[in-house]
DNA sequence: CTAACTATATTCATAGTGAATATAGTCTAT
DNA sequence: ATAGACTATATTCACTATGAATATAGTTAG
């Protein structure tokens, strides 16, 4: 039934709520990107490969879309398989402005329990 | 000023996946708790009282007692309604300790985040 | 007795996610 | 040319977590 701590772990930490829609719109505040290019650009906030799962990279970016966050077209002349290209939108950029204050919000709540936490088991520690 | 982003904002700053959960667990560490009475402890980490959903913190909690994190009882006299005492587990505090690490992930990534979004944003400014 | 309050629980609808799979064009080696 | 590897995008299925609304029922005050 319960495996221990396991149950828990296998909860993997970089699952945080909308958070890759955000990393998404910093990526492309000022260049453009495509979906498979923009994996390896993720790296940098934390997705490591096996973390990142390609249909809700491209889930996310449609939905952003249709939200008017960003618009999209059809690569036109390169090299391999046609790529859909997204470009932010103004909206996009105030989303995201947006955003950061709540993950500064949820940053300030994580401190505080975490804070708490630490309290609490090292004054658990000290009493004999 | 502008609506802070009246889209995005609609999303709620405090629906942070699992926190409650966690949360709950650092309330009932070193001593019982009843549901009803646990949602004026969870003030005390950012819950205020339109943000916090009744429904889900019993359902949560009855989720953490199948999941062997937390036992309990019917509280047996006292004044007003029964209530159903929650007591956390060893495995409950295991569980805990876990979930403080993941938050501590969490809470990195959000800083990644939030500081490359400060360089990209503050960039953007100084360049004309 | 009735109304307000305390306390717990359940139902319904929705959002976000992962795993797996589908689709299809392009490139390379033979 | 063609088979196989690779690039690229998209969809389906199942599951978890949540909010809103509602249900249930005992307790207390007027």
């Amino acid at each position: 039934m319960r495996d221990d701590a396991s149950d828990c772990c296998e909860y993997k930490p970089h699952h945080m709520e909308r958070f890759l829609e955000v990393c998404l719109l910093l990526l492309l505040y000022d260049e453009v990107g495509y979906g498979y290019g923009l994996i390896e650009q993720l790296s940098s906030f934390g997705f490591s490969e096996p973390d990142l799962n390609v249909s809700t990279l491209y889930r996310t970016l449609r939905k952003m879309e249709k939200e008017g966050l960003v618009t999209s077209l059809w690569e036109s002349g390169g090299q391999g398989p046609r790529r859909r290209v997204y470009e932010i939108t103004t909206s996009g950029r105030q989303n995201l402005d947006a955003w950061v204050k709540i993950l500064k919000m949820r940053r300030t709540r994580i401190e505080t329990l975490v804070g708490a936490y630490d309290k609490k088991v090292s004054s658990k520690n000290v009493e004999q």
